[in-house]
DNA sequence: TTTGGTCAAATTGCATGCAAGAAACTGCGG
DNA sequence: CCGCAGTTTCTTGCATGCAATTTGACCAAA
């Protein structure tokens, strides 16, 4: 991708994560040339690659409409999600953890103590966090040494509220934050532990727990509250549908 | 994807895949047009699928170059589908089996019966053979009800060599083929059987260790076998480098 | 009122052309 | 003989234009 329409494409994703289109709504690519001031080839070029991401759903002669997801699609690539982070969790472990790669994991743990003592109140920290998780799960996925698997997760993170940084605002939003805050970090912690001892079926155990618990958060959060204002602010949320 | 694009895509993805671009070769896109008898543009289109295919290799302004895969890479692949066939197996064996898909897996283990008894050595009974392990395990996806892992088992199989259809031919290649067969065929029936009786646990185990079976025995046919001709007549099996 | 057919406007799919950037070549100096 | 700068050639990236297909409207007939 050159980098014209690297631009283009991300500010198309960007535009439809915000809601700038309604879901199943046809995209004309004149519109979409207009609104993100480029050629109509370009638009296009950027509207296939979001097909392809599947963001976009694309019919022959018939143009592109806005995939809506539903509250189950969500939750289940997460929870698939997990299950790849397990797997790499289990490959770690049963290959020994590597100085470089443990002091990575070891760096987040630390910056995440360091966040809670402070307080996850304001917006700087609640950002902070989000970049440490998903630096924490980044360093997990790559020290499996799996392309296959980091493919996987990055096909799945590009769904809308199904990435690690989308999936650790679930837990800022329900009550009692701060303790699934702590509970997050001590699966963290807990999963270092079981990757240097070696215990592979332990570390992947650890791995599905935590992910089943953030897909069931997502499910309470966005199903239990009567519409979606609560994920307000959240890139995507306006595409997930609740029937 | 239109017609037209999807017919010069398909038509360049065979021609990598056959071999007839080698590793590593950069891939200008009026050579791509000529030899697909179609527009620069479709031509270009068609690269760009492939490059998100992962198939090409493109970097901005230098075009694309056809990316080869190492044993390792295949192996790992092989096993990541495992790993999603297991958690489909999971998945289907807690939620219990429904009756169309119980008879869907059955059928696949008939005809298994029906190809094992009246021999497997022609190349139509192979070709039968690949189209009900292809189906086999299909199903199972598809009977988890789970579009995220629907989405990733299709990403991997896009890899060369790494899809169901490819696993199987390593159990031709290899010494004591008919062996090798009924012992895939046990493992189709033991899972189906796992998943009628609920054991979501021993649904996973069977279909994890039947990829690892088949990751191992890739590895064993290309890596110890001095080169590839062993592979001869496998898409993509070129593609493949032994570093 | 509904169904079916025809035509026009809109929209996508594809081809061609042009400009910007990279690779290759040539000639010069060390 | 080797390295380097200027120039030429080639290749990709993008815009525009035209043809093919779809969509929607309008009208007639049952």
């Amino acid at each position: 991708m050159s980098v014209q329409l690297e631009a283009a494409t991300g500010a198309l994703r960007q535009a439809i994560l915000d809601g700038a289109f309604a879901p199943d709504e046809r995209l004309r690519e004149v519109a979409v040339a207009e609104t993100l001031e480029v050629s109509r080839t370009l638009a296009r070029l950027a509207m296939s690659v979001l097909e392809k991401e599947g963001l976009l759903l694309r019919e022959p002669n018939r143009g592109s409409r806005v995939r809506a997801f539903s509250l189950k699609e969500i939750a289940d690539a997460i929870e698939v999600r997990g299950e790849l982070e397990a797997m790499a969790a289990r490959l770690v472990a049963e290959r020994g953890l590597g100085k470089g790669q443990s002091d990575r994991l070891q760096a987040c743990l630390s910056e995440a103590e360091h966040l809670l003592s402070q307080g996850v109140g304001g917006a700087g920290a609640r950002a902070a966090w989000v970049a440490m998780n998903q630096s924490f799960h980044d360093s997990l996925v790559q020290a499996a040494d799996n392309r296959a698997i980091e493919v996987a997760v990055r096909q799945i993170s590009l769904l809308p509220l199904a990435s690690a940084s989308a999936i650790i605002f679930d837990l800022f939003d329900a009550a009692g934050s701060a303790l699934q805050l702590r509970r997050s970090h001590d699966d963290h912690c807990r999963l270092l532990d079981a990757l240097g001892a070696r215990q592979g079926s332990r570390a992947a155990a650890i791995m599905r727990e935590h992910a089943f618990r953030s897909a069931e958060n997502r499910r309470l959060n966005l199903g239990n509250s009567s519409n979606l204002a609560a994920a307000e602010g959240l890139p995507g949320a306006r595409l997930v549908r609740l029937d």
